[in-house]
DNA sequence: ATATTATCTATCATTTCAATAGATATTATA
DNA sequence: TATAATATCTATTGAAATGATAGATAATAT
């Protein structure tokens, strides 16, 4: 039960394009660089953000990518969902007909019960709460360095 | 991010045997037959789950599976645990040396809020109260019949 | 015109997953 | 003591998913 990488690399992408919110377009480049994600990689977790309308891109020179909404309207949920599918830790339950025991399995609620579990942390955390909590912890670091 | 096999199965299999509780040693063939499961697969979801000293097993002629204790004394995590392994979503969380962007990376925290609200709900559910509400369900599923 | 950048399609190697096969070891019982 | 029943073990396989790279084309600012 780990994520994948379109998970992890997605998120910290996103979370990458919020920190430079309002900068004009960020490359793909400088990205690669700063997260440490192969460029190409990067591309395959961008381009279906792009098409879901989580991100902008601008083609050709001076070009590059920004979020196609502020960071408080962006949830990790939204995110994860675009990379990594529906949050969902069972076919049965978006597809009962994947399995003739979906009447009368109770395994089955307790998978959708853990899937909403899930499902609710990644909803209520938006980019710009992950922000913020970014900013505390370095400052938090400087002010123990000063300790 | 769906579950495998091995989690979905292994808590049936659980199941299965909870319901049985009591009654002696349930066969494996019995198990595969009414959970639909080969014989030979479910043997490598029981046999760590024995190890790990959830299950008790007869062996030779009349032998079988049984629950090493009552059901109410075992967690879905207890069982998750074994057959799917730690309910971790990243590595970097049991393991801080997998990754070099642990110190600062606020998408680390939010992955293992995460896998707290992951692990709370398989911690909270016990067999029995599956069992429980396996009853409830096929009840009201007669109920609704006989209107 | 050129440099810059996004876009697209295909492909590859590796790992993980799910399942099966074919034995051996142990025990109840007739 | 022989036999049937059952757990136990090791190895292997096929298929799918994953993670990543390669090598082009298309659009745009300057």
């Amino acid at each position: 039960m780990k994520l994948s990488t379109k998970g992890r690399y997605g998120v910290r992408l996103m979370l990458d394009l919020a920190t430079h919110y309002g900068e004009g377009p960020v490359l793909l480049r400088e990205i690669s660089r700063r997260e440490d994600i192969s460029e190409k990689y990067l591309w395959h977790l961008i381009n279906p953000l792009k098409s879901a309308g989580l991100v902008h891109a601008t083609r050709g020179a001076h070009g590059g990518y920004e979020l196609a909404k502020a960071p408080s309207e962006i949830t990790v949920k939204d995110i994860f969902e675009v990379v990594e599918g529906p949050i969902c830790l069972v076919d049965c339950i978006e597809n009962p007909a994947t399995c003739k025991r979906t009447d009368f399995c109770i395994a089955r609620d307790l998978w959708e019960e853990a899937s909403k579990a899930l499902s609710d942390v990644l909803a209520k955390t938006t980019l710009a709460s992950l922000v913020e909590r970014q900013k505390d912890k370095k400052q938090r670091k400087t002010v123990n360095y000063e300790i």
